[in-house]
RNA sequence: GGUGACGUAGCCAAGUGGUUAGGCAACGGAUUGCAAAUCCGUGAACGCGGGUUCGAUUCCCGCCGUCACCUCCA
């Protein structure tokens, strides 16, 4: 068992080889916490979380660090936007970057590095590059000079002089090289600063993920992961640092594709998210809300970490249902917490030829670069297999399923829960009073023999995102997900036609009820001539 | 302009020189007052043009199209 990793500096497949036998150690860069989450944030720890698993269930121990830029330009602009202090500004954003990541089950990271915390040791770093004349003072702050850096442009594939031509980079003064970077930068009056042999200032962006890399890991370690984007500056820079400062640091670069809607990426500047409709669909408050968590992580999980993934809420529903499927196949046994025997899953006995040959595929898929699309591609498969048995070999399959899935971080207990209460309606009165109300009035017209009626109420329930299910005890109700977040109108339009209907044929007991009930609920109706 | 990637059925998405990917949707049947859910089953694909080959969606060449990075970004 070999385990083949797509690096990105040398664009080939290459075998995963720990320098420490059976441990590994990994690197992702994380956010910068000065505003709120979005789903581009999460796409990396989810993917390289799924990685991480997998290493684990291989048998290999895993460090794997996500630092928190939490001090930065933006932090700072956004304090003084709002009047506040930016450790304030910094400390709410990373705890609500935690809390979604516990959302999305994010489990394996072992270390959220701050920056703020390794001040000391990055002026220490940039000193040692000062001293080898890699790096220059210069007005506002200290630079790195790529010129010096032989190699620079390696993992992006560009040339230090064919950069000059690029329109984009825009040189200050009395730098060596318009693509110089900052390793320091000079405070102005009243940024928040640290001493510095050069003046007081702060680190620059790259300077910090070369550094706690290094404290946290050593000077070498095995993966090192990002967003796509990443590549070029901020990779490209710290693998400079790194290596002008003597580290070997890493040995195997993985970048992850970037979030789209309609084919484009989703980025900061995208005109189209000037649209609040629009940049709400990829906000993760608004997804776990209306997808529910474990649809977003399966969602991640269904393609490959390298591909670019496109957010069209309708995607991300499609991926939902197929959860919500292996969900109900899978049954109360979900419930049962994580443990040991199912991590053990790999070895396992099956005494079935057929379920050994989709874990195999299945292992085969995880090992071959991290591809998650294959992997669920078997859950499917087994549970395919599951349903055409009975008794204990059902029993077998199932399990099988669950705890492979689980590797994924997928079917965690609580999961079928998190998806049915998704929506933004879990908890709304309102909304649970007029379903109820709804499903009473059908129930009535149905023992009426009034199908009409009864079939009315029940499309005005689909058009609104609530699936009705018929059983013997009678009807119960789902909410599914509510994108346009106009469910409650939709519901409320419904009842007024049915209201109307009865009206015109003077059936005004059922009529006057709709009415007050909706009243009681907080929905006032006014009739007018039309 | 430079660098990198991608184009697979209605949509999403793996993969392979000749053997079913998978999901969602759709369709047919069972069930149902009718539906939904569920169960059983079905069809449909490899951007275009050349070449290599017994055989290419898969390899090679050309073309077209899309995207990303070169600016803040995960």
């Amino acid at each position: 068992m070999t385990i083949q990793v797509h690096d990105s500096l040398s664009r080939q497949l290459r075998p995963l080889q720990p320098a420490e036998p059976g441990r590994v150690r990994m690197y992702l860069c994380g956010p910068t916490v000065y505003s709120d989450c979005h789903i581009g944030h999460l796409m990396g720890p989810v993917l390289f979380d799924a990685i991480a698993r997998w290493l684990i269930a291989r048998g290999l121990q895993v460090r794997f660090v996500i630092n928190i830029t939490d001090i930065d330009d933006k932090i700072i602009r956004r304090a003084q936007e709002s009047g506040e202090d930016w450790r304030a500004v910094a400390e709410r954003y990373t705890e609500q970057y935690f809390e979604f990541l516990a959302q999305l089950g994010v489990t394996t990271v072992t270390d959220h590095p701050r920056c703020t915390d390794h001040v000391p040791q990055m002026v220490e770093f940039i000193a040692d590059l000062v001293a080898k004349d890699v790096a220059y003072v210069a007005a506002d702050g200290v630079y790195f000079d790529i010129g010096r850096q032989p190699g620079y442009g390696k993992l992006s594939g560009r040339r230090v002089d064919e950069m000059l031509a690029g329109a984009r980079i825009e040189a200050a003064v009395g730098l060596r090289h318009p693509a110089d970077f900052a390793l320091w930068k000079f405070a102005k009056p009243g940024e928040p600063s640290w001493p510095s042999p050069w003046g007081a200032g702060r680190p620059g962006w790259h300077i910090e993920c070369s550094v706690m890399a290094r404290e946290l890991l050593g000077p070498r370690f095995e993966l090192h992961g990002g967003g796509d984007d990443l590549k070029f500056p901020h990779h490209e820079n710290e693998i400079a640092q790194s290596e002008a400062h003597g580290d070997g640091f890493a040995d195997l670069w993985l970048h992850n594709g970037l979030a789209q809607s309609g084919g484009r990426k989703i980025a900061k500047s995208d005109p189209r998210m000037k649209d609040p409709e629009f940049a709400r669909q990829f906000n993760a408050r608004w997804l776990v809300d209306t997808f529910g968590a474990p649809a977003v992580r399966f969602f991640l999980l269904r393609g490959h970490y390298r591909r670019p993934i496109d957010f069209d809420p309708s995607n991300v529903e499609a991926a939902r249902t197929g959860l919500v499927r292996l969900l109900e196949r899978l049954g109360p046994m979900i419930e049962a917490p994580e443990d040991a025997a199912g991590a053990a899953v790999l070895d396992r006995a099956l005494s079935s030829a057929e379920l050994e040959r989709h874990r195999e595929r299945f292992c085969a898929a995880m090992d071959d670069d991290f591809n998650t699309g294959a992997a669920v591609a078997e859950l499917f498969s087994i549970q395919a297999v599951a349903q055409g048995l009975t008794g204990a070999p059902r029993e077998t399959a199932l399990r099988l399923l669950r705890d492979l899935g689980r590797i994924l971080g997928l079917f965690r207990p609580g999961d079928l829960a998190a998806l049915r209460n998704a929506g933004g309606a879990a908890g709304d009165a309102r909304v649970e009073g007029v379903v109820g109300l709804a499903l009473e009035l059908r129930q009535a017209a149905r023992a009426a023999k009034d199908f009409a009626t009864a079939d009315a109420l029940r499309d005005g329930l689909t058009n609104a995102g609530v699936a009705v299910h018929d059983g013997p005890a009678g009807a119960t109700f789902e909410l599914g997900p509510d994108p346009a977040g106009d469910r409650l109108d939709r519901l409320v339009a419904a009842l007024t036609a049915i209201r109307n209907a009865a009206r015109q044929r003077r059936d005004f007991a059922t009529s006057d009820r709709i009415r007050d009930r909706l009243a009681e609920l907080g929905v006032e109706l006014r009739d007018g001539p039309a």
